[in-house]
DNA sequence: GTGACAGATGATATCGGTCCCATTAAAGGA
DNA sequence: TCCTTTAATGGGACCGATATCATCTGTCAC
């Protein structure tokens, strides 16, 4: 035989390329089963459109390479990614974690996957992190109020792609909004303790100072403030107390700061139950009696709340409605090409009343 | 002028083709800033490669267009997604939430992004979720030991990825593990029970048959059992009750169940400080004191036990360092091109000792 | 018998980047 | 001066799917 290179045989051969993992890809699924890419694209997307011995024989091959798609190139060519990006202030905080949870529940269905990015309050960070989702090319972008930094909001325009702002309700909303209004909470908060018939109402927060800060608490500030100024009240005893975000610890610490500066304070409504249940316990450290001494009202509805004596009143938000609601919207966005007027949806809230507060 | 088609203004319009979108390209800002798309992807990916001019150039380009690159497409090309994929029974939960944030954080500089699936404790979600996840072409995997369903190991094993199993050492790990031994967690708790002369010694956890598992409070009964074995005591007092995952009202129903079977208990070990902190509450609202009249630990080191009245004595382990850990490793292992020996890393566990404990 | 039509499948271009190698210009060495 | 080397840039193939349109086969009505 020669020892010339043949040309036939070289040209069936597989040529090197810039392939260097084995794992299969639907060229190698085809050509096992006998079937051209195409077919073997439409067994995995429709099956539908394929005859049933074709699909089966793609099928095989499928199970025998051990074939899984990429989604990477089908998202290429398709143009659509299956990704909807989640921007979140933290993943540590129950709520946010439940609307996370509600959201992908609702995703789920339509095989959307969640692009979860986080920004520890860190304003910075957010515009960082928002590049990254972008790059990703995710279908639509869900992301907490608040975030209103000039660059932010230009690259969210130019994305094109629906935006939907949740867990507060913008003044200026980039297009949808689901949530509930941060401000009427705190409003709401001091309406009832007014009604409950105390005059000596304070407030424990994060200081909006800090290195990073809690818009949305601040809001839920604002607005107990406007309502005591309305019943032409102090707001002297509005604690702004540490640095956000707030937790067990600093409700413990700000209570006492509190207690101490206004001893003859009534009541008392912290901006998050985290920091509500924290000065539950410092209460009892000090042998302060809830409600008898002092009644305190939170915000969030977290599960603690529920369980501490005495339990916490509070105001609740279902969060995880919140994220199922924007999740099922998002989806029927997504099924029709057509681009929805922008819409804003108040969730509202609810005033969960348990043993913490004691009329006056 | 001739009203025929003039072939040479056809061929430099831009072809209809497939695009629908008009978010810009690489080609667009090469046409811009007059190069070619390769110096344009080369001053975004390594700048130092190009001549100061040239960048600015195209950087002038890339900000008037306000391009971001498409990762999908660079992805594709490049076969590196930037993608890390991680696995959680659920995000609801401090501690994982802590190792998500810990490996972003060590995952950022290298410039990864998580891709984050939680499966609610439900194994045929596992595999589903592996599925989706795999179709991303994550560069690595990360998830909490447990899963060993037969296929999810068989997908995982032909990923041809590195694996790294957290939150547990698993007796046969797939690839990496780093994290602690829960059945160690619960031979330590134990024997810290016995060491403080406790002879009637209980523990709370979930039920193993309900519809999810927990896996590794399983396995910390496991070793607290034994321990108690060892010591020739008996392990009726181990009360499995209701279904996980466990929670603050897990743990006040559980407990007031024990206690109304085994009036003389002396101590007790939760699975979870969520279950220990429940029970707490409810020997408050029992009138049972704590420690004088149960001594109570718990597992996990949460936020809430350091606050409660008395504060919980409990099983740490740094979370967010293990996630912190755990990138790192990746970070590195994904930056040199040789792969590593199978390693396991154990983090270790310490016992907070606070009041809810009083020896006997 | 034949044309129209629907159903099943295939061929090929394309998505938007990066890899690899070629080309050109500038710098340095004998 | 000429050759080699290095730096900067460009050309074209390619990553692995899907969109689109073409082809082929068989059925049915007239």
């Amino acid at each position: 035989m020669s020892r010339l290179p043949r040309e036939t045989t070289a040209a069936t051969e597989p040529k090197p390329g810039r392939r260097a993992s084995q794992r299969p890809t639907i060229r190698d699924v085809s050509r096992l089963a006998g079937v051209s890419r195409m077919t073997v694209s439409r067994v995995l997307s429709d099956p539908e459109l394929v005859l049933p011995t074709t699909r089966d024989k793609v099928l095989k091959a499928v199970a025998d390479l051990g074939y899984v798609p990429d989604k990477t190139a089908g998202s290429l060519s398709s143009r659509r990614t299956g990704f909807i990006a989640l921007m979140l202030p933290t993943l540590t905080n129950a709520n946010f974690a439940a609307v996370a949870h509600g959201l992908t529940e609702a995703l789920r269905e339509a095989n959307y996957h969640l692009l979860i990015a986080y920004t520890d309050y860190d304003m910075a960070e957010e515009e960082r992190q928002l590049l990254n989702l972008l790059a990703r090319r995710p279908e639509a972008i869900v992301l907490t109020g608040a975030m209103h930094r000039r660059n932010a909001s230009r690259m969210l325009m130019a994305a094109d792609v629906p935006v939907v702002e949740i867990a507060d309700l913008p003044s200026q909303p980039i297009e949808h909004a689901i949530g509930f209004s941060n401000y009427q909470v705190g409003r709401t908060a001091a309406r009832y303790l007014l009604d409950r018939g105390f005059t000596r109402i304070g407030a424990l927060a994060a200081s909006p100072d800090g290195e990073v800060t809690d818009h949305r608490g601040e809001e839920r500030m604002r607005g107990f403030e406007d309502e005591l100024r309305l019943a032409r009240l102090p707001t002297d005893a509005v604690l702004r107390h540490g640095s956000a975000p707030v937790s067990f610890h600093h409700g413990a610490t700000a209570f006492r700061a509190l207690v101490e500066a206004q001893p003859d304070i009534e009541a008392i409504f912290a901006v998050s139950d985290l920091s509500a249940v924290g000065a539950v316990m410092e209460a009892q450290r000090m042998n302060l009696r809830i409600p008898e001494d002092i009644s305190i009202m939170g915000f969030g509805d977290f599960e603690i709340g529920r369980e501490i004596n005495p339990a916490l009143t509070t105001i609740h938000v279902d969060f995880r409605a919140l994220g199922l609601r924007t999740g099922k919207m998002l989806v029927d966005m997504l099924a029709s090409d057509a681009t929805p007027a922008p819409s804003v949806v108040d969730v509202g809230l609810r005033i969960v009343e348990r043993a913490s507060i004691k009329d006056k």
